[in-house]
DNA sequence: ATGGCCCGTAGAACGGGA
């Protein structure tokens, strides 16, 4: 089974690529963030020609998730859930679905501006709810479960093109890598560092400074899997090139393959 | 030179992204 996240930047730009990227993949599940659609702007239809089933939770203009599954391979998304229990949010940042087997976790971190902001504040009050809504599910020990999406943080130096200039900063600062590590604590296990990758592995880039042709990346969207799964983790990988086309996102993809 | 781009909502610039 494929699994795979990407921040889309725009569900309604980006349309074609996604098609073309599950044609072309066959992933058999998809997470996407910043769909910025509402739902019943939301192309389920184009979508189920091309032999996906969705669960969709979108808002005007921000945010907005999406879990997509092959019907000819682990049917439609179950047991959806939109949003976190324990933190009553109107931002459309979080999805949940049973899928082949494991719990699918969609996640849009909030990005959080600058640190010390109003908004950093919410991104870390976030997080901290997401761990106390993970905690007791990761521990029952019962369905596989994933967290995939964008984290909206890059976990240690390595995943930064330039840590000097980025110390501190919002998406490496300090009090964002200690919740990334209290993910991990809860049992959840990064996949892509499961493997041998290239130095300098981002997924993402910025449009200006044509940072990608510079490779001036952070990586921020991850896989995380709880221990059942990572023994059936065989792969994990960035691909790039859909950054590499006309009009991209500036995310790409992750995927990681289970046995 | 500390900004450069892209997207949505506008129906012009602006907020937000990261």
């Amino acid at each position: 089974m494929k699994i795979a996240t990407w921040n889309v930047n725009s569900l309604k730009v980006r349309l074609p690529q996604v098609l073309d990227w599950l044609a072309s993949t066959r992933a058999d599940v998809l997470c996407l963030q910043e769909t910025k659609l509402t739902d019943d702007k939301f192309p389920a239809e184009a979508l189920a020609q091309a032999g996906y089933e969705t669960a969709f939770a979108g808002q005007p203009t921000y945010n907005g998730v999406a879990i997509l599954s092959r019907r000819d391979s682990v049917g439609a998304p179950a047991s959806v859930t939109v949003g976190n229990p324990l933190h009553a949010d109107e931002q459309k940042r979080l999805i949940s679905a049973s899928v082949g087997g494991v719990r699918v976790i969609c996640a849009y971190f909030p990005n959080g501006q600058a640190v010390g902001s109003d908004k950093y504040a919410y991104k870390l009050g976030w997080i901290d709810a997401l761990l106390r809504w993970l905690e007791p599910q990761i521990a029952a020990g019962g369905e596989p479960l994933a967290l995939l999406g964008d984290f909206n943080i890059a976990p240690e130096d390595r995943d930064v093109h330039d840590p000097k200039l980025w110390a501190g900063q919002v998406l490496c600062s300090e009090p964002e890598r200690e919740r990334f590590r209290a993910l991990q604590a809860l049992g959840l296990v990064d996949a892509f560092r499961l493997f041998e990758q290239p130095e300098k592995s981002y997924t993402w880039w910025d449009y200006r400074q044509m940072a990608f042709r510079r490779n001036m990346g952070l990586r921020i969207d991850h896989i995380l899997v709880t221990p059942s799964l990572r023994e059936r983790v065989t792969a994990c990988s960035i691909d790039r090139d859909m950054r590499k086309r006309e009009q991209p996102s500036d995310h790409a993809p992750v995927v990681a393959q289970i046995e």
